[in-house]
DNA sequence: ATCAGATTCTGAGCGGCGATCAGATAGGAG
DNA sequence: CTCCTATCTGATCGCCGCTCAGAATCTGAT
C-alpha cells in the first residue's frame, strides 16, 4: 500500500483512515444522526459507493470511530491511573477523566454513546471499551471484595461518571473549559462520595437505618 | 370534530394522535432511530404527506410523543411521592421511578433520551419535563439548603438515576421485570447514599490534587 | 339550509441517502 | 511483463423527509 493519501487519483492511498478523520469532522460539525457517508466521500472527492470497499455499511464505520474514541480515551486514562495508588483516589480519576474526555473529544464521545452501535454485531468496539472496565472493575474489587457489594458500587461510579459527562454535555454546568473542569470535579467527588459511603459498601441495607455494618473492606 | 378514526374515509378523525401511538408502536419494534414518518403512515392507511398537517416534521412528531413519555411518567412519579415525607425517601423513590419508567415504558425513554431532540426548538418537551425537574429539586433544597451543594447533590442524583437507567436497558442487570426491580433499587439505594455522604452535603472537602492546571498531553 | 373559509387529506414529485453491482484501474507478486 | 487482487467509478434501486397544488370534508355564520 503506498501510503500517502493524494487526491485526485483513482487510488486515494489511505482511504478508510481519511473516512474516519472525515466522520469525524463531520459529526463535529453536525452531529452524529447529521453525518452520511455520502457527504463524507464528497468531502474526500471519492465516489460514494467507494467507502464500502472498506466498511460492510454506514454502522460499521461509525464502529471503527468508535474504536478510535477508545484508543484515546484509553490514552488519556492511561496516565491519570499511574499518579494515585488507592483504588477510591483511581476510581475518581477513571470518573474525572471520562467527563474530561466527554467534554474534550465531544463528536468521539457522541459516536460512542449516539450512534447507537450495535455492541454485539461489532466486537471490536467492547474490545477496544475493555481497558476502561478493566480498570473499574480493578479497583471496586479492591475496594468491595468481589460480590454484589462490587457490583452496586461499579455501577454506581459507572452512572454517575456518564451521567455528569451527559449534564456537562447538556450545558448544565455552562459552556467552555472551565465547564469541564467543573463537571469533571463534581463526577470525581461523588465517585469519592460513593466508595466513602457506609451504604453501599456493606451488606444491603433495606431502611435507611444508621446501621453500621461491620465488615468493611477498605484497602491502603 | 367526528371522533372516531374509522379508516377508510378520506378524514381519519383523529390522525394526530393516531400518529403518536403509531410512533410509539413502531419504535418499540425497531427503535427510534429506525423510526420513519412514512412507515406510520403506510400503517395508518394515509398518505405519506398526511402526517405534515399535524406536524410540521419529523422532529415535531417524536417531539409530541416526548411530551406524552413525560406525562406517563409524571403520573407514575407522583403516588410515589406522595407516599414518603422525608426528602431524601422521596429523592430515593424519585430515582426508582425513574429506572423503573426506563424498564416498563422503553420506547418512551428512547424517545426522551435517543431521538436527539432539539429542546430549545421544542419547549413543549421542556415544559413536560418540569414536574420531574421540579421535584427533584423540592427535595434537594429541603436536604441541602440552596447553594452549591444542592446543585452538586441535584447533578449527582440525576446522573445516577439516569446512570442506572442505561445501565439497565444495557442489559447489564439481566432481561425482564426482575431486572428491571433489582436497577430500580440500586438505583434508589446509591440516592440513599448520596443523600448521606458527609462529603457532599458539608463544605467542599479536600481536593483530591494539588491545584496544578498540568499539561496533558493529546493523542492524536 | 346554504355557503364561504379553514382543515385535512391525496397524489405527484424533488433531492438525499444507504446500499449493490458490473466493470474499470492500479499496485504488487511471481 | 503478466496475472491477481484490492480498490474505486458510475449507474441504479428503494426508502425516506418534505413540499405543493388541488380535492374532500368539516365548521360556523347567516
Amino acid at each position: 500500500m503506498t501510503a500517502g493519501g493524494r487526491r485526485g487519483r483513482y487510488h486515494h492511498g489511505d482511504l478508510r483512515t481519511a473516512l474516519i478523520d472525515t466522520a469525524i469532522e463531520l459529526i463535529d460539525e453536525r452531529g452524529v444522526r447529521g453525518f452520511s457517508v455520502a457527504e463524507a466521500s464528497r468531502r474526500l472527492g471519492v465516489a460514494v459507493s467507494a467507502p464500502y470497499a472498506h466498511f460492510a455499511d454506514r454502522e460499521e464505520l461509525l464502529a471503527a470511530v468508535a474504536v478510535h474514541a477508545y484508543e484515546v480515551f484509553v490514552a488519556e486514562l492511561r496516565p491519570q491511573l499511574t499518579r494515585f495508588r488507592a483504588p477510591a483516589r483511581r476510581l475518581a480519576a477513571i470518573a474525572r477523566a471520562y467527563v474530561r474526555f466527554a467534554g474534550t473529544h465531544r463528536p468521539l464521545f457522541d459516536v460512542i454513546f449516539g450512534a447507537g452501535i450495535d455492541k454485539v454485531r461489532h466486537p471490536e468496539v467492547k474490545d477496544a471499551e475493555r481497558p476502561v472496565t478493566d480498570a473499574v472493575l480493578d479497583c471496586v474489587q479492591a475496594l468491595a471484595g468481589g460480590d454484589a457489594a462490587s457490583e452496586e458500587l461499579s455501577g454506581a461510579v459507572e452512572a454517575a461518571a456518564h451521567g455528569h459527562a451527559l449534564l456537562l454535555l447538556d450545558g448544565d454546568f455552562g459552556h467552555g473549559e472551565q465547564a469541564v473542569e467543573l463537571a469533571a470535579e463534581r463526577a470525581a467527588r461523588v465517585t469519592l462520595a460513593l466508595v466513602g459511603s457506609r451504604h453501599l459498601l456493606g451488606r444491603p441495607f433495606e431502611p435507611v437505618r444508621r446501621a453500621e455494618p461491620a465488615t468493611r473492606g477498605r484497602p491502603t
